[in-house]
DNA sequence: CCTATAGTTGGATAGTTGTCAAACAATAAA
DNA sequence: TTTATTGTTTGACAACTATCCAACTATAGG
């Protein structure tokens, strides 16, 4: 298992993860990870109508913000949101930005 | 007065917002005007180390975003955080930003 | 070894962005 | 009316971005 180039927590830096998520993919992306936690590149990737090359470099500008959390484990690479790492770094802010993209589930009263 | 054209507030877009803010220049101005409150462009683009241009172009993006309101009197346009409108379409979201971008006051404790 | 799978890399391209400089517009004040 | 103040607009330009396509790497499985 190897896990490939991540910034450190304290290097994240906000301007950075804003500018990752302010992109309709990459959004796209970090609300699928948010729903069914660690995922490969293929199933993130799956029906968010850009070429595979398209959603790799998305990958990777999350990794390089520190969005996501990538391992390889054979020829399958797995991501993750960092969840702990924004929570400590920036409080509340992935919170407030999922909950902004989501639509509000059925049966929740204003 | 006169009010200048702005995005009305279930107009407003998350990633058009979050991209906004991803500037440091404009998260800067933001800064202020949640410091400070209501400000002329001048104030508010004081000492950002930009031509004054560049400062009227960040002006527009914040408020073609829905991020600020603005309006004119006379030679002077007055802007503001478009704080309770970013609350209801986005709640937590603007807070969780400021937080992550003001250095902690001194004497706050852990 | 051969083939399929998973994902990255590099090239090309079209569009966007941040910046400055210079000219402009609009209001206020002398 | 002339001048100063406030801010915008336009043009130019370099840098960056999102995208696709084709080629590539690496691993897994026959």
């Amino acid at each position: 298992m190897r896990l490939l180039p991540h910034p450190s927590t304290e290097n994240i830096q906000l301007t950075e993860v804003l500018r990752a998520l302010s992109d309709p993919v990459r959004l796209e992306i970090v609300i699928r990870l948010a729903a069914a936690g660690e995922m490969t590149c293929t199933v993130a990737g799956d029906d968010l109508g850009v070429h595979k090359s398209t959603a790799s470099h998305h990958y990777r500008t999350l990794r390089e913000a520190g969005v996501v959390l990538t391992k390889q484990e054979g020829r399958l690479k797995y991501m993750s949101l960092r969840r702990d790492d924004l929570e400590s770094r920036f409080p509340g802010l992935l919170d407030a930005v999922l909950t902004a993209a989501l639509p509000l589930p059925a049966g929740a009263h204003a």
